[in-house]
DNA sequence: AATAACACTTACATTTTTTGAAAGGTTACC
DNA sequence: GGTAACCTTTCAAAAAATGTAAGTGTTATT
């Protein structure tokens, strides 16, 4: 059973969201405290994300871009505001999917299982700029082609882009890679960051990973822009 | 470049189409003869597919539900239809996206883009059902897992999904496998087949490749329907 | 129901791939 | 220009993929 996340401010619409998907056998849950809605979001696990973009003392805006960074799930934002330039700056942020209130019930479950089954088999995708990663099978997908990592390669990656355009340490990839700091050659890190990034550059990648001399490793976007 | 395959009786709205994309930096073919639809753009190979249900003699519904059956791209039809119910049908069938005409360049342009996006590392999947299957890194995904297949297992699963219903003989396999017939063991073949009915079964694929004995195997959906 | 042909499964040996150690080269910074 | 940090290549050990072998199960025919 698919379960959505509601995001949205209004009691009475949530309740007859909740109504809605219920009976079309979807599970659901609803936020309904918005003091640290993005890290709500964050941790409920849930299939897909119906976000209001008119959230109390907070821009929506901020909330989707976020959110899309770290889930894999697909947002669709379902709000009144109607104006255009509003639905492109959704769609540019990351929303997968944008409807304006009033919304039929038909239309909003067509849509939500349209992205449910354009996002199937996508559960375990984390998107970076240009590219895919499938962290369960380590398959990377950029520009139009797809290959495998090894196990280091594709852990070292995943990290990377769980905290992209911030620095990861070189510690914390000692963790992530071998599950302790002690009795690891630093060089191990070293030989299989040169090998990630060799993979990179096959898939026209180039340049990705910044070294920050003395600290760790960054995940850069394609160009400038960034920066936590 | 990604090219846009537009699919539209109007001569003036294709004009304006192509000047749209042309701008915003993408290739554009027309198909301007439609005796043959269906045909021309299966052989066209686009990145997207933008069709208009106002075909001449033909129904649009139908264009799109077979066309997706046969190609990965995403279908985004652009009609004057702005009836629910269409829009339903539509997405129904398999259509990625629906906008009604008439519609400002930038959104069809977002909509479009968002699109592209949400299908690139997408060109190399074959779809089976209720499962995809990345025919260059053999990542199966079913059941919102994903897990790799050797190499053989990989290319058995593929030749089956390109013939899905159909029988593939088992000398068909040995081709595709090893290059020859001769010199190689039958059992070799049963050995690989037990191990991707294993990994299959590990995604929650059950009883799928069918064997015809005497003469090969056969990938069946999940419960009867196709035939050769 | 006995037989033979075909199909399936498991264990193991061979080959291929992944991985870290070693050694030498390069770069950034004082 | 010297030093510390980082990068790269090569090689050997460990892990994974694959075919062989041997035995078990299933189906069709008599």
């Amino acid at each position: 059973m698919k379960k959505i996340v509601i995001v949205e401010d209004d009691a009475l619409m949530r309740e007859e969201l909740t109504d809605i998907f219920g009976k079309a056998g979807y599970e659901t849950c609803c936020i309904t405290c918005f003091s640290n809605t993005l890290k709500d979001i964050l941790s409920e696990v849930g299939d897909l994300i119906l976000l209001d973009l008119n959230l109390p003392g907070m821009n929506g805006f901020d909330i989707c871009r976020q959110a899309k960074r770290r889930i894999s799930a697909p947002i669709l934002v379902l709000t009144s505001k109607d104006q255009l330039k509003d639905e492109l700056h959704a769609l540019q942020l990351g929303a997968d999917e944008y409807l304006t209130k009033p919304c039929p019930a038909s239309r909003l479950l067509a849509r939500v299982e349209n992205l449910l089954k354009r996002f199937s088999g996508r559960e375990h995708m984390l998107e970076g700029d240009g590219f895919l990663l499938d962290y369960l099978t380590y398959t990377l997908y950029a520009g139009g082609k797809s290959i495998l990592l090894s196990e280091k390669e594709g852990r070292i990656l995943e990290e990377l882009m769980r905290y992209q355009g911030e620095v990861v340490e070189k510690e914390a990839l000692f963790q992530v890679l071998w599950g302790t700091r002690e009795y690891i050659d630093e060089n191990a890190l070293q030989v299989n960051m040169t090998r990630l990034r060799s993979a990179l550059k096959k898939v026209g990648l180039r340049e990705r990973v910044e070294t920050v001399r003395g600290v760790g490793y960054c995940l850069g976007g394609g160009e400038g822009h960034e920066g936590c």
